[in-house]
DNA sequence: ACTCGATAAGTGCATATGCATATTTATCGG
DNA sequence: CCGATAAATATGCATATGCACTTATCGAGT
């Protein structure tokens, strides 16, 4: 039985779960493109706008993302001007990022369009479903 | 109410798919780091091993992956040997994809890493809901 | 003050992702 | 057979992902 593979595919939950983040993704994309803000960068300027200051590895975290990973994905984000950096007065390693005028600005235009794709997605979903199914990605994710 | 993004970051279905398929994947890559697979090598060496030869667009669209992001994602396994190209002798279009002798070999030594990272999965979500949270996943990603 | 272990962040390398576009081949209408 | 259209795949560009390793800084103990 050592060389039957067949029911891998269908029961590997690392691979249904990427195929739908991969799928997801690209209807969230599609819909963000009038304001140009890719899937992760939707997400880190959400993210920022909870709180004012935030250290880069306190982010990462909440992202469930490697800090080396969010180094760059902050690049383009801030040299588009919807980001800023600065060096915590107390602690000369940390990095800590809020958002700009600019980026709370895009924010706000992005969050109709998020607000589509989100309703798309429960078209597929029903939408009673997802605070289980919610509950569920966190707990594979924790 | 527009400035209050309060409930987007846990509300966000692209957000929370993302961060469950990064941390998912994580794990599985460490547990297949001693035959030197990433997550998504894993994957394509199981959807091949299905079938003697795919069309590269067929095992795209098997894999909820855009053909140009499989295309690249080949080559390193075609270098290592894992997997083989041939063209479709009634489409010369068509490139047929297949496992070779040491890409089979390679997953039944894959196989019980696997099967580890997949168990500890299922310490985090109860097994019994995943048949059910799988078929939400298929939804979304359809 | 000094050393050392811990902590925060960055770099080099390799793979992953997909859109816009290009290239090659097939197929169909004439 | 020929030209137009469609289909399968590849390339250029930009972002995404994370491990191994490095650098800079902090804090505790001496």
């Amino acid at each position: 039985m050592l060389d039957d593979f067949s029911k891998v595919p269908s029961d590997c939950v690392m691979f249904n779960l990427r195929r739908a983040a991969r799928m997801v993704s690209r209807r969230y994309e599609e819909a963000l493109r009038p304001v140009g803000l890719r899937a992760g960068q939707f997400s880190i300027l959400i993210a920022l706008s909870q709180q004012p200051q935030v250290p880069l590895g306190a982010l990462a975290d909440g992202l469930g993302m490697e800090r080396t990973t969010l180094t760059r994905n902050l690049r383009p984000m801030i040299r588009r001007g919807l980001l800023a950096d600065s060096p915590d007065r107390h602690d000369a390693r940390v990095r800590l990022l809020s958002l700009t005028d600019e980026g709370r600005a895009l924010l706000k235009r992005a969050s109709p369009l998020w607000q589509k794709a989100q309703e798309e997605t429960f078209d597929r979903l029903p939408e009673a479903l997802w605070p289980d199914t919610r509950q569920r990605l966190r707990a594979l994710a924790g």
